[in-house]
DNA sequence: CGCCAATCGTTTGGTACCGAACTATTCGCC
DNA sequence: GGCGAATAGTTCGGTACCAAACGATTGGCG
């Protein structure tokens, strides 16, 4: 994917396409965009998850869960859900795994018995704690190649893209 | 996730972190550019399955998979697999279902038979050259509010950042 | 009060996805 | 030529993830 001659293969791919489709136009810029965020996004992930997240027996999602619960300590679900960006089943299941691993727990809400509220034990307290350097470390090594400006401008132009997914 | 607070949220927790963690120093700006690299992949799908695939009955994967056959026609899975970005295994299952639906055929390689090839019906290539454009709509929509220049920044910063997790 | 609608979280059914173990075929070396 | 190592794909066990259906609780309006 990344050797020299990928890029004359994309733009010969590109000239086919064009000319299958004919009249139709194609924006190609955005294609290429597009299609490198999700590729980006699932080797940063599966990356994570072999070296930094293995050790601790962790996913990327409860990674996550752990990490929001640390900044913003105790949550309700359905917030953590949103926070996570994560479907509130989808929350449910991890949840679940997490508290089976002794990292969080579930509190009933007294005045309003619907509501959950989720935290972290002692034991996922300690586990963030030291993960997260390492997990940052990780994001840099990720990163490596890139100015300060262009992190910043990174998430500055996923930025748009997000908002534009989310409505 | 969007709203103006949100910001400010933001900043007050990375005074937060910095000040748990003490002397460990943190690099925000890899966090937020990986970050967000997650999150609007995420999203982008998410929306894509929703809006564009689901009438297809389409996973993300699977349209994937489909493009690339209808790109460089018919391929060997392990090819297909590294093209795809997916693990052979679960290449295996989505080329299974793709075939139930009719779409791909597998064909065993004469010259050597423990390889398989794999290739587009007429029905995968009627699908995927009626979807293709429309995908590509969802992708113009998706970068909205970015110019032709920032998508291809966007698209070369990106490829920094796979280049760095795929070794 | 009492019931109906709204709102939580959980359950369910299904796919996608991974890594590792397995199977079948081919290749290299004596 | 035959046998061990390499290689291709599939199978297996497990998690993550979603959307939709469900069950429990609460709040509002009569």
């Amino acid at each position: 994917m990344t050797d020299p001659s990928t890029d004359e293969r994309l733009l010969d791919a590109e000239r086919d396409i064009q000319a299958r489709l004919g009249d139709r136009p194609i924006d190609f810029e955005s294609m290429h965009a597009i299609a490198n965020i999700y590729r980006a996004a699932s080797a940063v992930r599966r990356h994570a998850e072999r070296d930094v997240l293995a050790e601790a027996n962790l996913s990327w999602g409860g990674f996550v869960i752990l990490w929001v619960l640390w900044v913003w300590d105790e949550m309700e679900t359905a917030q953590l859900a949103a926070e996570c960006d994560l479907a509130k089943g989808t929350l449910t299941g991890m949840v679940s795994t997490l508290e089976k691993q002794g990292l969080v727990t579930r509190a009933r809400v007294e005045s309003d018995r619907r509501r959950v509220t989720v935290a972290l034990t002692p034991a996922g307290e300690d586990l963030i704690e030291d993960l997260f350097p390492r997990f940052n470390q990780f994001e840099v090594r990720m990163s490596d190649g890139l100015s300060t400006d262009e992190k910043r401008e990174l998430a500055r132009l996923l930025r748009i893209v997000i908002n534009n997914a989310t409505d």
